[in-house]
DNA sequence: CTGAAAGCGCTTACAG
DNA sequence: CTGAAAGCGCTTACAG
């Protein structure tokens, strides 16, 4: 029974027909669990199956069939901050049933998109998870129309197309994290948020007002202010002009863990406890949230759970579910540690 | 013209070919850039392709050349700190060969990760890449065995394995912060290193060790420590309790960015300017590197360059090429930040 | 240089 | 319930 090393002639599923006496159809049965075979014949393919270690070839299964039981991932940018998290979930729900995933980077480029999309539909890829890694916005359809493949949007969304887009619920969370610090007794709360070319902050920030306004508690305009960018450094700065006013705010609620970050720095260098003096929220539970001193209290971005639900959404369209424009919201969660709560006061040294 | 929307009848070989009045096996040869076709002919075939709007199916073209143009990335940790930049790196090289990826999520689970395998076979890819997101370590040989697939280990090792593992040189890393460090004029210099039992902290030990020692410079053991974890917070503690000592140290070497962060920290809570007291080189250049106050001085992991390298090896190893056991090492790059050569002294106000 | 024929390994109607 | 036949869309020897 040995065999050239690599030339291991691949058991196919015609050697298992023979084998088992039977004709391939059957076999093609057997494997695909219809029910249109005797349970004896069943069982004595099912032997010669394992006995003869045969498996199924994919490749030959999509041409007849016309599904492949691929999906693929097409992103804008495959070291997004949110990227993995998101793809984790899609990969998660597609192995779950038995779909891989294609990964395709386009780097926002649409001529490398419709290089990717033109690959990826050339392979027959059932369906299509289009995702930006780091940027909620709206987009026009894919590079290159896709009339027979179902595609949902991750992250980002489609203006006019007939298909889901699945977004984080930012206005929720930021409502999430006022009520936190309404709930904890504060009252002159301040609120750096992002870049104002950011879409979501607009949510955030009708979050927050919406909740501020249903508490009754007033929002002082002066300490809502957009950060030019989203680093520490921008943090730092508006917390600290913030803490220089005559009635400073005694929590500040920022748009991101980075943000927050930097916030903490400046409340620290000002001799101020927290959140004994000044409580603190952030905002996308990012790794380093949880390692600031105090730990930061943030908004958790629903990353993995978006990913899942793009993926079931997809492989419902794949299976025949009709699609329409949606915008889907998973909510975010409230994730309250030391830098709201903090177990006595974090003050410095 | 009007076609029923889905049903678009596909357009085949066999349409290019009838209508070209050619044979399908002519328009296949063309489509290869196979030599032996007539510059007419040849003309005519491509004229009738972009006519038709003719696209290879590659899933009929895998079926029967029995290779696919696929390969595959299965790692144990999708969100692996150091995995978005390994991955794009696999994910360009195979993008410029026109070769798709596949993602497998592991989790570290032998049975997952045989499963994959087993999905991965059947679907014949060419080739595959085994990756960890963040750990270099050791390990034994794929789930499943893979007699006639190529693969290469990408930030972790084979031990028997005929197959080439892709890490970086973080000896070397190490030397490259020594070396700055002892130019820019630090004699007692601090070594706050990660967890002993990862194995890149042996590495860089040595590196640094190395370098002390061809320059002549003392290592004080006393300022040489294994941190419990990764985590700032231990960074902090080592560092404060370096710089407690009576003739604390100018320098000091992290053998993380997120250990560094937690040594800034110390610094600035001692009053200690950065880097005009204490100089701080850190490991990774992860993005929070340049973010820091002052922006971090680090030694870059060069991901992108080894998820490239893992694709060109696995991609020559598919067209043929010989493997063997080998160790391939990585430069990594010094990124020169503030926090060695600050402009001016760091100092907290 | 070109084409007729076979075949990659499955699934799909369809007949019995 | 089972099988013979056709066929998915290509590429591969091979003959001319």
């Amino acid at each position: 029974m040995s065999s050239p090393r690599s030339a291991a002639a691949r058991v196919t599923m015609r050697d298992v027909a023979s084998v088992a006496k039977v004709s391939t159809a059957t076999v093609s049965k057997v494997l695909n669990d219809r029910p249109d075979v005797g349970a004896e014949v069943r069982q004595r393919v099912l032997d010669t199956i394992t006995r003869l270690g045969y498996r199924p070839n994919t490749v030959a299964r999509g041409l007849r069939s016309r599904h492949t039981g691929t999906i693929a991932i097409l992103t804008d940018d495959l070291e997004g901050i949110f990227t993995n998290a998101l793809m984790r979930g899609v990969e998660d729900a597609a192995s779950t049933y038995d779909v891989s995933v294609l990964l395709a980077n386009s780097y926002g480029d649409p001529e490398r998109e419709r290089k990717h999309l033109r690959r990826l539909l050339d392979r027959q890829v059932d369906g299509l998870i289009i995702m930006s890694g780091n940027r909620v916005r709206p987009r026009t359809g894919p590079a290159l129309p896709l009339p027979d493949t179902p595609y949902v949007f991750l992250y980002e969304y489609g203006v006019g197309q007939a298909v889901p887009s699945i977004l984080p619920d930012d206005r929720g969370g930021a409502v999430l994290a006022a009520e936190h610090l309404i709930e904890i007794g504060r009252r002159r709360i301040g609120f750096i948020n992002g870049p104002a070319s950011w879409e979501v902050t607009a949510d955030r920030l009708e979050g927050l007002t919406d909740a501020m306004r249903a508490a009754g508690v007033p929002l002082d305009p002066a300490f809502v202010r957009h950060a030019p960018s989203w680093a520490p450094e921008d943090g730092f700065a508006l917390a600290d002009a913030m803490l220089a006013a005559a009635q400073p705010p005694d929590a500040i609620f920022c748009a991101s863990d980075d943000l927050a970050t930097g916030a903490l720095a400046a409340i620290h260098e000002r001799g101020l406890s927290i959140p004994g003096d000044v409580a603190v929220v952030g905002f996308d539970d990012r790794s380093l949230a949880v390692h600031q001193r105090p730990p930061l209290t943030t908004v958790a971005l629903p990353l993995l759970e978006m990913g899942l639900v793009a993926g079931q959404r997809l492989l419902a369209a794949i299976d025949g579910e009709a699609q329409q424009h949606e915008l889907i919201r998973i909510e975010c969660q409230l994730r309250v540690r030391a830098s709201t709560v903090g177990a006595a006061a974090f003050r410095r040294p």
